[in-house]
DNA sequence: TGCGCTCAATCAATCACTTGATGGAATATA
DNA sequence: TATATTCCATCAAGTGATTGATTGAGCGCA
């Protein structure tokens, strides 16, 4: 249900309430329990809708030699466009530390993006835009993380230029942009 | 309260009770309150605790031209010894993005890291370990992205070795490190 | 005695979830 | 076609359990 998943955006786990969500679908608490009998099912609906929603993200159109730079713009732009989406993904990344429903959910998405993102890399090395020297699958890690710092934790949310330079510098580290400004 | 600070370690912000906190300080419900008149005072000692605890990474020992990858080092090793502190941060760092009172806390401590950092990359600069050409600021913003979404994010636990070569490649990237090994 | 601290007992509020009933569309029966 | 029956979706009104917080009586020690 979409009400529940902007609802968490909202309020986070923590105050994710049946009552608020039936309230924000337009529905009664009964009906909602009739489609989702608990709350633990509701959850994993938020979460299969989450995680369609970031697979999207993976989907590469451009041209082979820039695909890694789109992929890298096009995580920016979703997360512009939506901002709810990356608060849900950071909210279910700290609960599949502890949660072992969603944790193997959660990891095969992440274990999806790695393998778009080093097949990218792979490619962006065959036709010589990032060093032939670099490890692939390391060099995936290193831009997820990145951009899970960037994105999922709120804390870089002081000021949009900032991330905008840090993902700037992290193409430049990969070979994608010759431009290394200063202050 | 240490406690609490386990607490929501283990179970999150969702999961936190007074009186499992007390439970686990080993002290009645009401000694608690006795302490921290409300809920709301007890998650601001979580919080305090947490930042202090977290701000002792900033320290820096070693040789100034060592100090940044020190830095990189120190964090890995903390986040060893304590993922509890990190499963917390991450905790403060969702909610800060809806909590008022907590926000301005969180953001002072990332700004006081970020500003630690770039003098670091600054001096790791002068000393030609660093790029002249590379802005501190911005490299200081990306590391602590990485860094962020590398130990707050639970989801890379999925092997402490790639999390090892995500870090080294960093490095090397930064020109810390020669090495960047392949496959 | 007075003060810092602790306790069992309790409260009102809130939570996820259930109950029994209702209307309406689809299907079967005549 | 007309009537009876079944099923799906929805609702208002609860239910028991749990929550954060309070109370007033003690305890040990200065």
């Amino acid at each position: 249900m979409v009400a529940a998943y902007r609802r968490i955006a909202e309020a986070g786990f923590e105050g994710l309430r049946t009552r608020d969500v039936a309230a924000e679908a337009g529905v009664n608490i009964a009906t909602l329990h009739y489609y989702f009998p608990t709350k633990e099912a509701l959850i994993r609906g938020v979460v299969g809708h989450a995680m369609a929603r970031f697979r999207t993200t993976f989907a590469t159109g451009a041209r082979p030699g820039e695909q890694l730079a789109a992929q890298l713009r096009g995580v920016r732009r979703l997360a512009m466009q939506e901002p709810e989406l990356f608060v849900v993904m950071g909210e279910l990344a700290l609960r599949s530390g502890r949660d072992p429903a969603i944790a193997p959910i959660f990891k095969e998405t992440i274990d999806a993006w790695r393998s778009t993102l080093r097949t990218l890399v792979h490619h962006a090395q065959s036709e010589g835009f990032v060093d032939r020297r670099l490890d692939p699958d390391t060099v995936a890690s290193l831009v997820i993380a990145a951009l899970n710092g960037l994105f999922m934790v709120p804390v870089a949310k002081a000021g949009s230029e900032r991330i905008d330079r840090a993902l700037a510098q992290l193409e430049s580290f990969l070979g994608l942009k010759r431009s290394t400004r200063r202050s």
